[in-house]
DNA sequence: TCCGTGACGCGAT
DNA sequence: CATCGCGCCACGG
């Protein structure tokens, strides 16, 4: 077939690692991009959590904890977030207690 | 092909 | 703490 517009796999690898965020934890945009690969690719995480569906997209918060989400959107994603047992201080989310981190696959020699 | 846009990040003021 | 500006990346008109 032609070529339907595929995936690049920069934005496979984002999703995958948008979907290992367990309950309950949130990351940011910048942390995912750069745990899949792309240091810089904050924008395109944001890209990927747009167009994809299925994504724990709620999970997923501008640096420092901030919601990035203007409007309804981003109440919506605070109360998803809450009713995970997600805590907020302010406008914040909590990330020193809440923040996920991703496994970096670096190998400090434990499972790999 | 060039330009603008966006659920971003970070430093500077 | 609030704003502004610049840099990054991919996509659409």
């Amino acid at each position: 077939m032609a070529k339907a517009k595929q995936p690049n796999p920069k934005f496979q690898r984002i999703r995958a690692t948008i979907m290992t965020i367990p309950r309950g934890h949130v990351s940011s945009y910048g942390a995912v991009a750069r745990a899949a690969g792309i240091p810089r690719g904050a924008r395109l995480v944001v890209r990927t959590l747009s167009q994809s569906h299925g994504l724990p997209w709620h999970r997923v918060v501008a640096a420092g904890g901030r919601i990035a989400i203007p409007g309804e959107g981003g109440l919506d994603q605070r109360f998803r977030l809450e009713m995970e047992g997600v805590k907020f201080s302010g406008k914040k989310v909590r990330m020193a207690e809440f923040e996920f981190k991703f496994p970096k696959r670096k190998k400090p020699r434990q499972s790999p």
